[in-house]
DNA sequence: ATGAAAGCGCTAACAC
DNA sequence: GTGTTAGCGCTTTCAT
């Protein structure tokens, strides 16, 4: 059945004429060997196609590897629990290999927290890091120590430029804007109305992130030809509900707005609480992600649809690549780009009740 | 970090006062042991908590396991060669832990196909068995060959009655019809129109699955009050294209049809050809599965909404929970439901883009 | 610099 | 029946 028996340590140094611990420092690059020695090695692993075994490389390794992962405290922004929860299956995946998975947070609008935090990380020695970059340019500094030390880390949930890091996890924020958009463009009759991107700035939250969603959204009406849509953005800052709620309002009703795309989690509860309060019943919202209170607003008809990002998943995939790269070294894919997945009434229990894998 | 050492048979050994040999012959039910020894050993084992380490045994172990599938022929219906990408993915994770995995084919309208293919896997005497039960009766025997021979077995695609697998792994076939019907909903203005279920009629797969998804799109529409929606079912029977084109033309024009429900994943295709030509391009259709043919519906907007019911990874599941019952004894729930996945133009590439894990 | 050998935890063959 | 032991393929230590 298998193709002919796999090739050992043992098979590669007889090869070689050499000793298995040789081929190992060769391969490992750890301890001295000849140039004669490294030569005949190499020129053998060349030739034959060698794949170490994970079972007896781990059971004969005392090597225990540590993968820190840095987001944002979840008791700010529940959100941030879902990629606990890819954490946490994470850890029972790789348990029988050696790995240890160890959470750091920081605060959201803090940057001396986020300071600290990755101070914390840093000391605490990870072989790999799995981070999602809030911070943006205020954490280039962090992104550069780790790259100084050779420390692999791979990021998710938002791509940020000037940084390379091992792979990038996560949506097309672009192309996730579009298709809440036409979402939107679904659930409403979009003709001579308007429909709005709403940023509850959480300042620093403001970013990159939103940025992509809102020209995605933008774009796809752009380039609707069929129907005269006006596109706007109300932007609230602050954390004052009271100005939240009169801003809000008094957007719609100066703009006739029919559709609301909320590109922040945690923005679709307060949003539908204020339109119920205020009787504005025939919106089309479009919300993210499974919170337990967006499912609730998704059963009530509160809100029509939510795009799933899975956090929970991209940080199981994240640790994936690195505990690959650290066991295998087997790179990473330098973008591993989610499914924008759709979620309505009739198909949120389905998603609820699946596990991640 | 990790607790305390793990325990392994040697501990475990000297806990009981015996050898480890006598260990494995308790917990692996092998050889003979003597009351008194698997007394003391039992006791042990009941006091702590003993996970054999996966590593070690398959390293230890010459035991090859083979998985055997069975499934219709791909090349009658492309739907399964979804299902071949899956296990392809399967050899692939399962290849380090001695996991041999095998396709078996059977003709989708020859019973006589069926037997000679399940015949053929027998003989090729598999530990455990992953199958798409579509023959439903006529299978019954089969199934009850793999419960006497106590060859574990996991079902996929479609749950039927009567037999009790190790588990199912697919979607839920009456919610995936509801969905379906709320898509269609969501795309037409059905008020004093009609929406249809399209069989296509290919005698044996009218069965089950088909049922279910009617069921749904239907008591979707009668648990809506704010229209008047007609639901009616076109079934057309028999291969011969000509009067499938007349047969549907007639219907629609009759029933003043303003939306498609297709639940077999190849019945878009035919169906959208059908009604370009004839220019009827008023009609939401939604459709089944990430065949390329689909895909291509989709994209130019001949098709409205697909549902994925995403085959490669239900294979890849059923041969994880196989191999987790083979490796460890570890039990799979009884049902795993997949998220029921709505694909539009706008998400299709970024689905088609993400791989299967 | 290099080879030999002792584990890692488990299985399975072999003595007694 | 039961204990002992030689692997499985790799890492890591210890002589040389």
């Amino acid at each position: 059945m298998e193709k002919n028996k796999m090739i050992r340590i043992k098979d590669i140094a007889k090869l070689s004429g050499v000793s298995v611990g040789t081929v190992d420092r060769v391969i490992h690059k750890r301890g001295k060997v000849s140039e004669a020695a490294r030569q005949k090695v190499e020129k053998v692993l060349k030739e034959i196609d060698y794949t170490p075994n994970l079972l007896a490389k781990t059971l004969g390794s005392s090597k225990v590897y540590k993968i820190a992962l840095l987001v944002p405290n979840p008791k700010q922004d529940p959100y941030w629990n879902l990629s606990l929860q890819g954490l946490e299956a994470s850890k029972v995946e790789w348990r029988p290999y050696h790995m240890v998975l160890e959470p750091h947070f920081f605060e959201l609008h803090d940057f001396g927290s986020f300071k600290s935090a990755s101070k914390k990380l840093m000391d605490s020695k990870p072989d790999a890091v799995l981070s999602a970059p809030i911070f943006l340019n205020e954490a280039l500094e962090f992104f550069k120590e780790l790259d100084e030390l050779n420390i692999p880390y791979v990021h998710f949930n938002t791509m940020i430029p000037d940084v390379s890091p091992l792979a990038f996890i996560g949506q097309d924020l672009y192309q996730s804007g579009r298709l809440g958009a036409s979402l939107i463009n679904l659930g409403t009759d979009c003709n001579n109305n308007t429909v709005s991107i709403l940023h509850v700035s959480e300042s620093i939250q403001f970013s990159v992130h939103f940025k992509e969603k809102e020209r995605g959204f933008r774009d796809y009406f752009s380039s609707l030809n069929n129907g005269i849509v006006t596109v706007s953005s109300v932007i609230i800052e602050g954390d004052d509900m009271k100005s939240f709620e009169s801003k809000l309002i008094e957007a719609i009703k100066k703009d006739k707005i029919k559709g609301l795309f909320i590109p922040t989690s945690s923005g679709a509860k307060l949003t539908a609480e204020i339109l119920r309060k205020n009787k504005l019943s025939d919106m089309c919202i479009v919300g993210y992600d499974l919170l337990e209170e967006n499912v609730e607003l998704l059963k009530s008809g509160d809100i029509n649809f939510l795009i799933n990002q899975n956090p929970n998943r991209q940080v199981f995939r994240g640790i994936h690549h690195l505990a690959n790269l650290l066991l295998f070294n087997k790179q990473a894919p330098e973008k591993e780009l989610f499914p924008l997945e759709v979620i309505t009434r009739e198909n949120v229990d389905s998603y609820i009740k699946s596990t991640i894998h």
